[in-house]
DNA sequence: CATATTTTATAGCGATCGCTACAAATGAAA
DNA sequence: TTTCATTTGTAGCGATCGCTATAAAATATG
């Protein structure tokens, strides 16, 4: 019995991410949505709600495919530096992709949002303090093994690659190429604890220990 | 002849600046501007023009005050690198300032913007390409003068520097504190050409000379 | 085919959007 | 005090917002 539904639920989902995507939350109206999915307003409600949940079940597709790649990247590595090194490269691909639109949904879907929806600002927040965690978490695996300095602040770092990602978000929307995000990534590196350290590589031993937990030269 | 009004324009346009500043430009209602305000449409419209042009107004008004910082720093430190650093720190600064919304206004006031307002959007992205290309003017001027590696890109750490200040800007909205954005200053200031040469201080002539203008460390 | 169940398109709900017509209120000049 | 330009608050314009009542169309089952 029972008619059958007329479109496919995950591609006009995908349509509405890439919506909600460019445009931001509050932004992107049903109107619009509905007219980029090739659907009626009756069917986008029966098939996913409202717009609220339409757009959490949007992030929640985004973190499983476009977005996966920065959890993705603090488990595979061997060490934190090399995490970090490939989410900053990651992020320089993803971000600028051809495929879909410019920098991170969950970074800037929801930035201007009125009263009434504060709470999905919110929960964007969430996320990204999230994954803000993920990377401290995994630079304080690495500390706590010995592999950095013992001075090693994971959050403060955490906070500065966090940031470092958001950046070229930003510059991803305002057309920066790939090649201009992997020059931010190989500059933001450069702030690793220890880099840099190559210069001092051949140099008498009893200079070589100076090399890690140096303080910050003001 | 003739009435004069019962309110003070400077008044009601920084009041009007902080609900942008707070909430971005689609978001902000004309409703909850004339509530802010304590004035009526009509005195809005008569004062201001239309939603647009106040805004406009509200962004001349903020770059010369609170977006200020970015442009004097250039100008009136003797080195790129100390124009940056006080670029950084003042950012610090004023994006968590608890006198007022957190982040900057050009930054995040207009990023999601549906098709009536891109020009906006359009409008915001060229201030924010403006103030790197000022970033790097400052560091090729540097360059052209001998303080810097002859291979510095200036276009390429400008671009980093903004896209730190970017991350700063939405650090601060997510909760970051003063001090928080002053260590992701710190850390992005470890990327300067030659930063870290600290390190080097003391260690034989023969090996001085690699202190500056090297490459990225893989 | 007949029936039952779901989806579809149309059409429009109340609320809010940016904006303004209008008339009362105001206050400097005559 | 009268005149008159301007500002004020009220009240509401047409358009769009998120959302839905309704009935026709479509399809798996009996």
């Amino acid at each position: 019995m029972s008619r059958q539904r007329a479109f496919n639920r995950d591609v006009v989902l995908e349509i509405a991410l890439r919506e909600f995507w460019r445009h931001g939350y509050e932004a992107t109206s049903v109107a619009s949505l509905t007219a980029a999915m090739g659907i009626r307003p009756p069917s986008l409600y029966a098939a996913f709600g409202d717009k609220r949940r339409l757009f959490e079940e949007v992030v929640e597709r985004y973190q499983r495919s476009h977005g996966a790649f920065s959890a993705v990247a603090m488990t595979e590595e061997p060490t934190a530096r090399e995490a970090i090194a490939r989410l900053l490269r990651e992020a320089a691909a993803e971000y600028t992709d051809p495929g879909h639109p410019p920098g991170c949904l969950v970074i800037s879907a929801a930035v201007n949002c009125g009263p009434e929806s504060a709470d999905v600002q919110e929960a964007m927040r969430e996320l990204r303090e999230a994954g803000k965690a993920g990377i401290a978490a995994r630079i304080a695996a690495d500390a706590v093994a010995g592999l950095l300095p013992e001075d090693t602040d994971a959050g403060a770092l955490a906070t500065f690659y966090a940031a470092t990602v958001q950046g070229m978000s930003t510059q991803a929307r305002d057309g920066a190429t790939r090649r201009d995000l992997e020059r931010i990534a190989e500059f933001a590196m450069l702030a690793w604890p220890g880099e840099r350290a190559g210069a001092l590589e051949g140099m008498p031993e009893n200079l070589e220990g100076t090399r890690a937990g140096r303080p910050a030269v003001r």
